[in-house]
DNA sequence: TTCAGTGCAAAGCGTTTGCAGGGTG
DNA sequence: CACCCTGCAAACGCTTTGCACTGAA
């Protein structure tokens, strides 16, 4: 999967570097990680990673369709593999806790959507609402 | 609808003030309206109202139950009135448009959620793809 | 040897906060 | 006349950008 980064990136005419690698690793093992997390966990390996190379790379691994991200919160975005299974996030606004989906939850939409021609982007999806727990406070 | 407003700051002890009859008036006249819209707007009218004003009046409106908002791009969000119908966003990642469905949309989704005891934010939701007029690019 | 990629620092955007003065109830 | 609300300015978190240098191909 590194060797998918490097055939990715040749095809584009862009060159593999340490950083790349590192970040995409980082991705793939915190599995749903903020730019600055990913920064913190390569940092963690190498020193001097800049935030910038962090924000660059993410940018250009999901152009390449090696990783995805997300709006789990109002803040900062969540980037995963696209490695792992392709999940629907569902948010519990009161407790923050994230549940993934099958993509089958949202098939339905995903069909009417797509008799109107819309593609839908299912592993962007993010549910927001109340999880049972939370449901009686 | 006015009114609305000041019986529910009243029932909070909150103060009915001209500023947050202007925002929420600008809320329901834009539509759709991100905080800085919104204050341009306002100021169109009165001279000298600030963004934290319109931030905290945007915070407490949609607190009251008179305004929402939802994430339609990776920057700021959108503020609607609660007078308009329910809807689900739905939008092209390529041209930007939004279109408005009818929350039947997700209906399957709503209910196989509440089977597992969570309550969906129907009017929150955003979802992204590509529309057809799009998809040939 | 070329030019994409990096680190650094500064600036950017959207938002939040502390505080003192002003206005609602 | 209490105390909520406002404006102002500063600070904040996250992200982007310009630039000179480094290093991959």
């Amino acid at each position: 999967m590194s060797d998918d980064l490097a055939a990715r990136l040749r095809e584009q005419g862009l060159r593999l570097t340490p950083q790349r690698e590192l970040i995409l690793r980082a991705v793939d093992e915190l599995r749903h990680a903020t730019p600055d997390e990913v920064l913190v966990h390569v940092r963690g390996q190498v020193s001097s990673v800049n935030a910038s190379t962090v924000y660059r790379t993410l940018e250009v691994l999901e152009e390449l369709g090696l990783v995805r991200h997300t709006h789990l919160s109002d803040r900062a975005p969540t980037y995963h593999s696209v490695h792992e299974h392709e999940h629907v996030h569902v948010v519990c606004r009161t407790c923050h806790t994230v549940l993934s989906y099958d993509p089958d939850l949202v098939a339905p939409v995903v069909a009417a959507l797509a008799e109107d021609g819309f593609t839908m982007d299912v592993g962007h999806l993010a549910i927001f609402g109340t999880c049972a727990d939370c449901a009686g406070s």
